[in-house]
RNA sequence: GCGGACGUGGCGGAACCGGUAGACGCAGCGGACUUAAAAUCCGUUGGCCUUUGGCCGUGGGGGUUCGAGUCCCCCCGUCCGCACCA
């Protein structure tokens, strides 16, 4: 438990920096154009009203990242904003009758109360929050100049659409194909929507991940996957008894002449012209469209088919017919939504082949099968191989096969060699009413007319209900209907809202020069704080808001708002927070502190004295409630203790265990430092007094502490942050047994305790702002810590004039001998081969070899 | 299904290029202080054995090497992503 009598007093402490911090202005960016300039930004929020550990561990690391770098010389931008449009606050309003800007613009409120009380280093005066036309006007701008620039489109897609409350909703409302709410069967619906031509940047976006050196490498591999660059052929295959072709993609044109069928989406027109007259295909698209439309679900589920009674002429084979189904795994999203089937080299070919009794005719022999004799059996043949029972394919390999038959077809003029994009455009209209209004008119005469320029922003209107379903911008009486810019006759608004993640594309700009009305950011600062230097948040982003914002980017420099084209030059993602889950013995979530330990180890409820479960840990969720509260624990431990407990332990990128012990741990330690300095151990020579001659032990000591700067730097540069706590609790654990017999005591072992504790306080900083700033008072100085300079190593100690050097035989570790650093190899085996243990395990064999690797080991072989 | 990551003491994790496995912390055990407790401090803590010594040990099996947690091959397990949450 916490004493209340301690004298390092957290709440007043960090209370009282907080305060001299904001005085003294500490955090404001840009203004010392003689430093080199850094940028580090965290994810910025959605404002849901209370912190929780996830954000203390973004915000922690990033602050670690800027006071850092501001303490090594940079003029730091570090600046924090509300990603404030979202479902949220919708479903608030029609839950608790809130209005969604009340309610956002109070979250933000408390939440800005609860960041600040971490005592991160935000220059809040570049603060920023989606939701105000202040903000969205711009996006409103931006979008009309990608309309122009060509960049913006229009078209028809499918929706997931809950009939009940005549809405849209997102994959994650859907649950088990019913809307979540309202347990209502969602239909697929074609809705006209705006798009972004994010694919026609598909190229670059690939290429470009190579330059993204410091972005974790999954995260590429994930973009790269997620953009999906395939080569592979379009070739149009007439249809047997119609005048019409049908086009499908493929990326194995070698296996042509093992096609068994060719498959059709059931969302494609040809299926849909077909089902007008086959009741049964109706039904079946029907029940294709209830099936989850995910990859992993299409994929995971049965191969189902629906035989047209179609067929297709092959397009080298006379008279070959092949026949055509509708088939629930194929994409009306990808390539042409129309495959051919292969059984033979296509596992999911084979199961549907298998299914309908079509032929299985293998074209690719694996090396060293027997032509004669090779066949497939449950298992497709995907690998490289020679093409046999291929004509003029025949004895090929499969790239020159695949080659070769796209030259015939490109020859025939069936077909042509097509790069293929798993990439689809990006679909931004929702129909939602807490989101920036597309700025767009719909007018009967002149059809789609922007918004003229001057007329921005569109405001989102504020008096409106949420007591009827459907959008509420679609409901007010007055809004939608404005007069057509071109015509001046009746017309009506666009009531669709931007996806939410238009606003965070850009956001990391608009903190350039966030107060700038009439343009979204300075040209010129943006040029000169992008990218972003380090940009840290949680690994769900690494696709959707990543990818978008790199687009984005591209298409602000199409149009001429900037000049780079990646928004981030170094990525850190960071892992999740986790907590043991506790459920009652009749199976329902409990909170942690509804759990009591018994002394015997056992779990009870704490008032029910009922046994409690444990169950296995898991990422902090309401759902779960196995939640901690930021608020409680900044409360009771401080700041600086829930932040060295985000820091020690695991990395960044690994996910966090959360435990009582563990805050308990970071607690104790953040009071040991504090006392260090407030009741030293030894009278402390002033500031600044020259090094005397020191004794050995405190010659050693000092050699320590510089030896300490030199590794918590390099860890901090490689946002080793566990690895940075490790160091210094080692450095103090050296400093607390200053004075105690047979340690640094004597001759100049005070001036090294100072240095030691002015050093631990420095090093702290950046970690432990508000405990350090008080020590470096505590210590004598006037002047802030956050405005100190970093310390430096001396390199003079940072070498040793020994080092211990381990000895093995025969690979096996039997002494250790200290030798002078980059002692003769002679030296090095000579000693080593008279350690007795050595002897003793050589039995009187002589050395066959003896390994030597200077100032690590010495190996003898027997 | 496809793609990716990870696996080291009771626990979180260290171990840079292949060179003393277990830094630092948590928990445990023993002790000091105290009437007692809390707090604090000191010592100890991978396992096993015939214990001044030795053997085993980094998910499992094989390999390369003087030497493998680290490199290679196969297997097992866990987690993550796969297009309207943000």
């Amino acid at each position: 438990m916490v004493r209340t009598d301690d004298r390092y007093s957290v709440r007043e402490t960090e209370a009282k920096w907080q305060q001299t911090w904001e005085q003294a202005d500490s955090f404001r960016a840009g203004r010392d154009p003689a430093k080199p300039r850094y940028y580090v930004l965290e994810m910025f929020p959605y404002p849901s009203g209370r912190i929780h550990m996830g954000h203390v561990r973004n915000y922690t690391l990033g602050d670690v990242v800027a006071r850092y770098k501001r303490a090594r010389g940079f003029d730091v931008l570090h600046p924090m904003g509300w990603d404030a449009f979202g479902l949220p606050a919708e479903n608030a309003a029609i839950e608790r009758g809130v209005h969604p800007a009340k309610w956002t613009r109070e979250n933000i409120a408390a939440m800005r109360e609860q960041l600040k009380s971490m005592g991160l280093s935000y220059d809040w005066s570049r603060e920023v929050a989606t939701c105000e036309p202040e903000y969205y006007r711009h996006e409103q701008a931006m979008f009309l100049d990608f309309l122009k620039a060509g960049l913006v489109y229009r078209k028809e897609s499918w929706v997931n659409w809950d009939p009940v409350e005549n809405t849209v909703l997102a994959n994650e409302q859907v649950i088990d194909g019913r809307g979540w709410r309202s347990g209502a069967l969602v239909e697929k619906r074609r809705l006209a929507q705006w798009f972004l031509k994010i694919t026609t940047h598909a190229e670059d976006l690939l290429d470009s991940l190579k330059t993204l050196e410091r972005w974790p490498e999954r995260v590429r591999v994930m973009q790269e996957n997620w953009i999906g660059r395939s080569e592979g052929l379009r070739l149009t295959w007439e249809l047997d008894g119609r005048s019409d072709r049908l086009e499908i993609f493929t990326t194995r044109p070698d296996t042509l002449f093992g096609a068994a069928f060719c498959a059709i989406s059931p969302n494609h027109p040809l299926a849909a012209e077909l089902a007008a007259g086959d009741a049964g295909l109706a039904e079946f698209i029907a029940e294709c469209n209830r099936m989850g439309t995910s990859e992993a679900a299409l994929e995971t589920a049965e191969k189902k088919g629906w035989a047209t009674g179609l067929s297709v002429l092959h397009p080298l084979v006379p008279g070959w017919r092949i026949p055509v189904y509708v088939a629930n795994f194929v994409l009306m999203d990808y390539g042409t939504g129309a495959i051919f089937g292969c059984p033979a080299h296509d596992q999911r070919d084979l199961d549907f082949a298998r299914k309908y009794g079509l032929p299985v005719k293998p074209v690719v022999l694996p090396p060293g099968a027997d032509p004669a004799t090779f066949t497939v059996g449950d298992v497709a043949y995907d690998g490289d191989g020679t093409l046999f029972n291929s004509d003029f394919l025949d004895g090929l390999g499969v790239a020159e096969a695949k080659a070769r038959i796209i030259d015939r077809i490109e020859a025939e003029g069936s077909g042509a060699r097509t790069v293929n994009w798993r990439l689809r455009d990006w679909g931004v209209s929702r129909q939602r009413y807490w989101g920036c209004p597309i700025p767009i008119i719909h007018c009967p005469t002149c059809g789609v007319v922007p918004v003229p320029r001057q007329d921005l922003p569109v405001r989102l209107p504020e008096d409106v209900t949420f007591d009827k379903p459907g959008n509420p911008l679609d409901h007010h009486p007055t809004w939608k209907h404005v007069a057509c810019p071109a015509c001046g006759g009746a017309a009506r608004r666009e009531t669709d809202t931007f996806d939410t993640f238009f606003e965070s594309s850009w956001y990391f700009a608009r903190f350039c020069s966030p107060h700038r009305d009439d343009v979204p950011f300075d040209h010129a600062e943006a040029d000169r704080w992008l990218p972003v230097d380090q940009y840290i948040g949680g690994i769900e982003h690494a696709v959707l808001h990543l990818l978008y914002s790199r687009f984005f980017t591209r298409a602000m420099r199409d149009c001429g708002y900037l000049s780079v084209k990646e928004p981030f030059a170094g990525l850190l993602t960071q892992g999740m927070v986790c907590h043991e889950t506790f459920k009652s013995t009749e199976g329902g979530w409990l909170y942690p502190d509804e759990v009591v330990r018994r002394d015997d180890g056992t779990l009870v409820h704490g008032e029910t004295g009922q046994p409690v479960v444990a169950g296995r840990s898991e990422k902090m969720s309401k759902s779960k409630r196995n939640v901690v509260d930021p608020a409680h624990i900044i409360a009771t431990y401080g700041a600086d203790t829930a932040r060295l407990f985000m820091l020690s332990d695991s990395p960044p990128e690994r996910d966090l265990e959360w435990t009582e012990a563990g805050i308990d741990g970071a607690w104790r330690y953040v009071n040991r430092l504090w006392r260090m300095v407030a009741m030293p151990a030894l009278e402390l020579p002033p500031s600044g007094s020259p090094l005397p001659d020191l004794s050995p032990a405190a010659a050693k000591l000092r050699r320590l502490v510089h030896k300490t700067i030199a590794a918590v730097s390099d860890d901090l540069d490689r946002f080793h942050f566990n690895k940075a706590v490790a160091r210094l609790r080692e450095l103090t654990n050296a400093l607390g047994e200053v004075g105690e017999v047979g340690e640094a005591t004597g001759a100049g072992a005070a001036w090294v305790l100072r240095e030691g504790l002015e050093t631990a306080a420095r090093l702290a900083g950046p970690m432990m702002p508000h405990l350090a700033e008080e020590m470096w008072r505590d210590l004598g100085h006037a002047t802030l810590l956050v405005d100190t300079p970093w310390p430096a190593a001396e390199p003079a100690l940072l070498v040793e004039d020994t080092v211990t050097v381990a000895v093995q035989v025969n690979g096996k570790l039997r002494a250790t001998v200290d030798l002078p650093k980059d002692a003769e190899a002679a030296l090095a085996e000579r000693t080593a081969l008279a350690q007795p243990q050595v002897v003793a395990a050589m039995a009187g064999k002589p050395p066959r070899k003896v390994v030597v690797v200077p100032n690590r080991i010495v190996n003898v072989v027997v």
